[in-house]
DNA sequence: CGCCGTATTGAGCGCTCTCAAGCTAGGTGG
DNA sequence: CCACCTAGCTTGAGAGCGCTCAATACGGCG
């Protein structure tokens, strides 16, 4: 069964736990909660937790590990559209089309609890703060991935390698940790190639910026990468 | 003062509408419409609507005109992240935040409600319908623009190209129509430059999958164009 | 009519892709 | 324990798409 102690450490840190650790901690609340979060789902890597055309039903919060969703084009080749980290929601982007537009998968052995979509709706309208708070974190998906605009890879590889050392560990930023996927995953997101990733990996290591060891990496200069990924190369001069 | 009226010819296509018509028509709720809807703003072209770092505090639809949203970096360079059309809603990226991240700025002469965000909290509380509306709304604005994901100029271009036939007449889709921005701004959206646009335009002229003469654009060959826009280069087999 | 922003078209260059060849680490079986 | 195998990663050389720079054409507006 779900624990639902505010303290649950694998609850701590997810974007979720109004929903689920949320302060009137009545009875009736709780009964409505146990009804919401229908179960947890253990996913090995590689597992899918859904697939496109999937009738959308849930939403669901990643209690514990990483996933990747992407899109398969007519011609067989794999888009990753988003990477999904311990206490992030996956499943908005389907509340419009009624399906999901994605395959999910696990990068990692994941934890993931189940929200079917009324219950939250109930939920939602049971609970104002709740509501404010889920319209906020719908908000920020709305600007996830906005590194994705940049122009040049080396950019895009900064600001992703930054957004990823936040994202990894919500609660303070990580200046040395494992990536959680591969160089081929990274360079598809970023739409690069696996080759320039490598490649782009080994300049930043040559020029002092990070340390990188297959997939531990450390950010030794984290001011210079942050201004790669604000630099511009100088178009659309207004 | 607003029109309510169900049948006003300029908010018939509003993805708002619901907020401002829906059923339950007593006077409490037209009472609570009226706090929600605060005043209609009428922008010329290039005005500004709301600028970075102005605190947010209200979500503005579109009942009229054609918007831009940019950032502009460090450098000064432009970067538009989005267009708005008629019945279009903008300010839903600030609720994170709580402040604008973007300049918006009119592309035509429009007009604009603006909802405060507060009413618009309380308003969504009192009616289980409209919060299920909204999050429907957001859900779709979370894939606006997928096709920017898209790798080759060609793609990109087609796919905006339908995207923007099918959302400045959303009842039924046009095979002619006007630009409402220049080839300059089209090719900062899409990460491209003006003269790409340019030619990729001659390009589907000579192949007669469009016609072109300035801002006026017809479609020749629809299913051609998209196929363009879906059409991949062959990379990221599986 | 003259001005100026926008659009078109051309020539050359550079960034990133493609293709290909090694390399490394981890897993498997003998 | 080692030989092998495989997937992932690194590195190199060459090609191509889209950018840069530049010249010209067009059109709206005073």
């Amino acid at each position: 069964m779900i624990n639902f102690d505010n303290n649950h450490p694998t609850c701590e840190h997810c974007t979720f736990s109004p929903f689920c650790t949320i302060e009137e901690k009545n009875s009736r609340w709780m009964s409505q909660i146990n009804r919401a979060v229908k179960q947890h789902y253990h996913l090995k890597k590689n597992e899918v937790l859904y697939l496109p055309q999937n009738t959308f039903r849930n939403i669901y919060a990643i209690q514990r590990g990483n996933l990747k969703t992407y899109q398969v084009d007519a011609d067989g080749n794999e888009l990753i559209r988003g990477f999904y980290f311990s206490g992030e929601v996956l499943g908005f982007e389907a509340i419009y089309t009624r399906h999901y537009l994605f395959s999910a998968v696990a990068l990692s052995d994941s934890v993931i609890c189940e929200i079917p979509y009324d219950n939250f709706l109930e939920l939602l309208h049971l609970s104002p703060p709740l509501q404010k708070h889920i319209l906020y974190l719908m908000s920020q998906q709305l600007n996830v991935g906005s590194y994705l605009f940049s122009i040049t890879a080396e950019q895009r590889l900064a600001a992703f390698l930054i957004d990823l050392s936040y994202r990894l560990n919500p609660s303070e930023m990580q200046t040395t940790f494992l990536l959680p996927m591969s160089r081929q995953d990274i360079g598809n997101y970023l739409r690069l190639t696996a080759e320039t990733i490598s490649r782009l990996l080994s300049q930043f290591k040559e020029n002092k910026i990070i340390a990188i060891d297959h997939k531990k990496i450390e950010f030794l200069q984290l001011e210079q990468l942050k201004l790669i990924a604000d630099m511009n190369d100088g178009r659309c001069k207004i």
